[in-house]
RNA sequence: GCGGGUGUAGUUCAAUGGUAGAACUCCAGCCUUCCAAGCUGAUAACGUGGGUCCGAUUCCCAUCACCCGCUCCA
């Protein structure tokens, strides 16, 4: 089946109030966008899916809210202040852009440019002739840096010792917590802190719409084991994760494994699991063997100790981390797209279908009045009975089929029709938005048949 | 950040150096007893800022945003 294009999504997004640009009456703000009612509860319902799965569902798993807003020593630690600070140049003859460091690593073989300053890059650079790799030149501006990283200040006074962070990814809040958790909840290794949460990287990079922004949503999982136990979570995370795409509908063949070849200073191994989108293979979960880099590395900087005590063999000892992180706004795009259908009826009518899963649906059921006049008194009545379980939604404008088809392209999985029979034996017809089939169902029983529809 | 493209109602398009027309959507009404029917009516746009010109939505410049391709990407 063709697949819906990306400038066609982003216009079904507004339209149906699923996702808006941000600030979009001062023209937008570049990689911004807002969730509309639609896009919000979807969200809403797919964070509720992954806390299900990967929280209440699994034994010694606990959920974290930490604040986005840390120590700054934290980064230090994390690797983030160095790292995150890309010494970026410009060709003067061609215009490209290029980081300084790899340019010197990549023509030296080496990775001496690791260890240089910004001013020694240029040095390097300029004495050794080093090429631009698009035009041959060897003519570049100075280093510029470019901080990945947004600041900010506490306090009311704007200098160098106020700054402080917004968090570039949730991990360190778990990391920083592992021992609080540990004791708190009596956990024993192993174990998993979740957590949802915003992070913000400022990325020059234009975005595919929301793939790539510069605030995004993550549902991050860290599992705390014993060293030698590593591999087998890290293999394990990587095909839960893609049974968890699965369950939220997606198509398997279009999700694909990704190992990377070029691994993160922190981590063993690392994979990510890909969705393919209109624009390519893009990513939706990593998967990180961290060792124990990250807690050591806070054991080293906070100076407190982050030793777990087996309680069984009274061996001490800093736990490996297994990392698996999913982008929440990605995840809300694959649905989207994975989900769009467009059928052509027997009739040679088209209807657009948003084929979701019911669970992660933002309505689960709308009632409609079959002839307004008649019906949208004891329409309503059902609303507000519903409403109280369910997400619902409510039309009587224009007529039947009209009100279905637009039920269909937003997702909602069932539609009730209220008509003469609602109101003389207290049945309504329930209407199915895959099938097109329907069923009658007595008023106090629609609950009990939508809740086993529903779910996850 | 570079190169290319595009900016006109919510959406998709049109026309024009003398300030814009439609279809669909949406809303109201009529009709309608199960899959986008019909009729009537209403709301609604030249991305922003300069410049040229008597006059700019139209030409020029800048800017902003989006799209495609690079680049980048824990």
């Amino acid at each position: 089946m063709e697949q819906i294009t990306l400038e066609k999504m982003v216009n079904l997004c507004k339209q149906y109030g699923f996702i808006y640009q941000g600030s979009e009456i001062y023209d937008g703000l570049a990689n911004t966008w807002d969730y509309g009612p639609l896009g919000a509860r979807l969200k809403n319902n797919i964070k509720d899916a992954w806390r299900k799965r990967f929280i209440q569902e699994r034994l010694n798993a606990y959920e974290l809210d930490a604040d986005i807003l840390m120590h700054p020593k934290v980064w230090e630690a994390s690797g983030h202040i160095q790292s995150f600070s890309d010494p970026l140049i410009d060709c003067r003859e061609c215009k490209t852009r290029h980081r300084a460091d790899n340019l010197i690593n990549d023509f030296t073989n080496s990775s001496i440019g690791d260890t240089l300053s910004f001013s020694e890059m240029v040095d390097y650079i300029n004495t050794n002739k080093i090429p631009c790799p698009k035009c041959g030149k060897c003519n570049f501006t100075d280093v510029r840096e470019f901080k990945l990283m947004f600041e900010t200040y506490r306090g009311t006074l704007k200098d160098n010792k106020s700054i402080v962070y917004l968090r570039p990814e949730n991990a360190q809040g778990e990391y920083v917590n592992f021992l609080n958790v540990q004791r708190s909840m009596r956990a024993k290794i192993p174990f998993s802190i979740g957590q949802i949460g915003k992070a913000f990287r400022n990325e020059i990079t234009p975005g595919n719409f929301t793939f790539r922004t510069i605030e995004f949503e993550q549902m991050e999982y860290q599992t705390f084991c014993k060293e030698g136990t590593d591999a087998e979570f890290y293999e394990y995370f990587k095909e839960f994760g893609k049974k968890f795409f699965v369950d939220l509908g997606i198509s398997e063949e279009k999700l694909r494994f990704k190992d990377h070849e070029k691994l993160a200073f922190y981590a063993k191994a690392a994979c990510d699991i890909e969705y393919l989108f209109p624009f390519g293979w893009g990513e939706i979960n990593g998967t990180h063997n961290r060792t124990n880099y990250d807690l050591t590395r806070h054991q080293e900087y906070s100076g407190k100790s982050q030793e777990y005590l087996d309680p069984e063999t009274n061996e001490k000892y800093i736990p490996y981390v297994v990392e698996s992180t999913y982008g929440l706004d990605r995840t809300v795009l694959a649905v989207l797209f994975d989900s769009y259908k467009e059928e052509t009826l027997e009739d040679n009518s088209t209807r657009e279908v948003l084929a979701i899963n019911p669970y992660l649906a933002p309505y689960k059921v709308a009632v409609l009045p079959l002839v307004k006049k008649f019906h949208s008194e004891k329409a309503l009545e059902i609303y507000n009975k519903l409403s109280k379980s369910f997400m619902t939604s409510y039309d009587e404008s224009g007529n039947i089929g009209k009100r279905y088809r637009r039920q269909d392209i937003i997702g909602t999985p069932f539609s009730i029709t209220v008509d003469d029979n609602t109101i003389n034996n207290n049945t309504v017809t329930i209407r199915n938005r895959d099938t097109m089939l329907q069923d009658v169902v007595e008023i106090n029983d629609i609950e009990n048949y939508i809740s086993e529809k529903i779910k996850f």
